[in-house]
DNA sequence: CTACTGTCTAGACGATCATCGAAACAAGCA
DNA sequence: TGCTTGTTTCGATGATCGTCTAGACAGTAG
């Protein structure tokens, strides 16, 4: 999994490089999950650390089941998370959203 | 699945509503595959409908498979197509990129 | 009509995924 | 030391996914 900020050509410019789509598709699979979409939201549009704590209550899952959906989303490199003391807090990775939306970005608004 | 052109809140600016986030999930997944990552890249990239024929020879899986691929990408409204004689060409549907990009959105590139 | 090509559908198989309950681990407190 | 709370890991289960082969369907050309 390559980790540039700015990553390549978007898709609708030219075709992707094989490795590009293989990297793309991994971390468009860490969102394709209503639960994962939702965590992110959460984490990226509070602007600051979220603790799980206040995570768990808002879904209909089990603690385990949030804490799995939260390593996949880590794991994808969305979000990165600190233990300090009992708590464990998440903050979103920008850097990987804007990858995203270079990749899907049409180059210029057709107007 | 709703169909606005541009959706709604992005991702980062406020939490996803539940239902946009189901929607959202689904796009996302149809995009969480290599082979459909290309296969919209060269739909998309190619700025015209594009025969079935030409994307075929350009992966190593089978006919059946693409088919396959681009049934779900059509189902989850990100190209459209239709039967010429022979052939099935293939196009994107911008709007729907659009809304991803705009679910993924940073609202401003933080200077 | 028959033969042929391009594309899609149907059914099956192994692999991966989402979810759960139970248990382990981490940290604070008595 | 033990008890409690918050979080993660483990193991299992049912569902979904990607791919294949075989066959069906659509259209062209004899």
């Amino acid at each position: 999994m390559s980790n540039q900020p700015n990553c390549c050509t978007p898709l609708t410019v030219a075709p992707l490089d094989v490795a590009v789509a293989v990297d793309g598709a991994a971390v468009f699979k860490a969102l394709a999950d209503p639960v994962r979409l939702r965590l992110l939201s959460l984490i990226t549009s509070a602007g600051h650390e979220v603790c799980v704590c206040d995570l768990t209550g808002q879904f209909d899952v089990s603690a385990p089941t949030i804490s799995h959906h939260l390593r996949v989303l880590r794991e994808a490199g969305l979000v990165d998370c600190e233990r300090r003391g009992t708590w464990v807090y998440y903050w979103s990775v920008p850097e990987k959203l804007d990858w995203m939306a270079t990749l899907l970005a049409t180059p210029v608004p057709v107007g």
